[in-house]
RNA sequence: GGCCCGUUCGUCUAGCGGUUAGGACACCGCCCUCUCAAGGCGGAGAUCACGGGUUCGAAUCCCGUACGGGCUACCA
């Protein structure tokens, strides 16, 4: 097959956009731009009572933010369009009048009940399941008139009888062998008119000539009965390559009981799209075994079939966010500065306008946060004391900071000395504090952690030297001196 | 029941006949240190699910077994 790469992603808009589907999107999205391919989003929103246009919105918001960009599909068109399943009724009707016409297709009349009378009868005996092709005997007459007369009827596929066993070269797990024993003519379109998921996709696929398939595991067994549609339809059958799933960490589907699940909630929870993308990327695939961190380019430029490996992997919500905190890290201050943002908005605590004014006071901020901090989420409480007229001392922290003898002549001492400096620095203030444990004849840590609940309120702070510098001269000697004022009081 | 798939440190993985079975997260220790982090160094952790073969030699190839998973729908 030497054509031109066309890889798909078709999420059913059933629910928001899953981690496993995320990372399918992904590896059919690098697939595509490693081979200078093409990347078509469809929706397959053929299940009427479960499928929304909120769902869908959701989920190119959710790809969105990953980084992914199709080439083919909704909201940015393309030669096949449309691309919603539900608008592409047409195609499917008139692949099955082909079929019909050729012969690959026949009306079934059974009942439900019937086929649940041979199924279990089928379990009984030989174990041998599927239909058992009663209808197929029907002359071309008697099907005739039995439509005639409007009986309900499903269009099911007439397997060929000389069909041998179907072969499945997977690009993941090899070659895969289905007896043609256990093919069964399956039903293509239903009593409504409707088309399955094994028709649909396959008329659909054939239509936008997918050269490969990138999908789930639960779809390997179905995919024999979808090389035989692509046979009935004349067209090539794409390459297929099977992910495995994606698990909880007790082996358990991904569930709200793991932790998030959907992309949308990840990015609520503080974590970066290069990191989310990163870690699922590594779900199932490997650079080269060593390399952990990478961004996007790194996939489109490396991405290959052939390192995706076999087994199922099992959701580390801990490296993600070891992983996270690693790409928060490496990010440049100025635009770390930008991307905390919105988080500071969103937590009340500052504005972009804010950062408009004081550019250069965010750049200092910056490297002090991105350090200590795994998730966005986390940078609001961190900073949140740099914002605030004064600071609410955590009683228990004043318990154990404060209670050292001689903590008032010390904070008097600290007030004193930062309130006559004249260069307001991180140095300046480290230098001139550094004075006071020596003076007092004081272990350092016990003196700082006395300025540090002080100033900020906790324990556990930015950097003291620096926070004082960013938080200016007035209000840090304010604060060294209310608390000099609460530690008096007791 | 039938048919398929999977099984390397707790987790993600490298390995594609000959390695002291490598890396990363998590964990432990030490260093750095104004707290917390980050960083540096080191450590522990895998009888390669189990049992048979093939081979001079198997985590790697073949066959079973066990355990997990998927499909077996007029769901996708």
């Amino acid at each position: 097959m030497n054509q031109p790469v066309r890889v798909r992603f078709a999420p059913s808009p059933t629910g928001a956009l899953h981690v496993g589907g995320a990372r399918t999107a992904i590896y059919n999205w690098a697939f595509a731009r490693r081979h200078g391919g093409t990347f078509i989003l469809r929706i397959d929103d053929t299940d009427p009572e479960r499928s929304t246009p909120e769902n869908t919105a959701q989920i190119l918001r959710s790809l969105r933010w990953l980084g992914m960009d199709w080439d083919e599909g909704p909201e940015v068109g393309g030669p096949h369009a449309p691309y919603f399943q539900t608008l592409r009724a047409r195609l499917y009707s008139a692949a099955l009048e082909r079929m019909k016409a050729e012969g690959s297709a026949y009306p079934c009349f059974c009942t439900t009940l019937e086929l649940e009378a041979k199924r279990s009868a089928a379990r009984e005996g030989d174990g041998t399941p599927g239909y058992d092709r009663t209808c197929r005997r029907l002359t071309r007459d008697q099907a005739h008139a039995r439509i005639a007369e409007g009986a309900p009827h499903v269009w099911r596929l007439a397997v060929p009888e000389d069909r041998g066993d179907i072969v499945v070269d997977d690009a993941v797990r090899g070659e895969t062998v289905f007896p043609a024993s256990a093919m069964d003519d399956f039903v293509l379109v239903r009593s409504d008119g409707t088309p399955t998921y094994n028709f649909a996709t396959v008329v659909d696929d054939a239509e936008m000539d997918i050269t490969h398939v990138i999908r789930g595991d639960d779809h390997l067994s179905n995919t024999p009965r979808q090389i035989m549609v692509f046979e009935a339809l004349g067209h090539f059958v794409p390459r297929f390559a099977h992910l495995s799933m994606i698990w909880g960490a007790d082996g358990k589907k991904l569930s709200k009981r793991h932790g998030a699940t959907s992309v949308e909630q990840f990015h609520a929870e503080g974590f970066l799209p290069e990191a989310l993308l990163n870690h699922l990327a590594l779900l199932g695939w490997s650079l080269d075994g060593e390399t952990t961190v990478f961004h996007a380019d790194a996939l489109t430029h490396n991405f290959s079939l052939e390192r995706i490996s076999k087994n199922p992997a099992i959701f580390d919500f801990e490296k993600l966010e070891w992983m996270n905190g690693a790409y928060i890290r490496e990010m440049p201050n100025e635009r770390f500065a930008e991307r905390m943002m919105p988080w500071l908005e969103q937590a009340g605590i500052s504005t972009p306008d804010d950062l408009e004014k004081r550019r250069d006071w965010y750049r200092e901020l910056a490297p002090l946060v991105s350090e200590r901090v795994k998730r966005m989420t986390e940078i609001g409480p961190a900073v949140a004391f740099l914002f605030q007229e004064t600071v609410t001392v955590d009683p228990t922290a004043a318990a154990k900071a404060f209670s050292v003898e001689g903590t008032r002549d010390v904070l008097d001492a600290v007030a004193t000395s930062l309130d006559g400096l004249a260069e307001w620095t991180p140095t300046a203030i480290e230098e001139v504090l550094r004075a006071i444990p020596e003076h007092f004849a004081m272990k350092p840590r016990i003196v700082f952690q006395a300025v540090r609940v002080a100033v900020t309120g906790g324990l556990v702070s930015l950097p003291l030297f620096e926070s004082l510098a960013l938080l200016g001269k007035a209000a840090s000697v304010a604060r060294v001196r209310a608390a000099e004022a609460a530690v008096s009081r007791t």
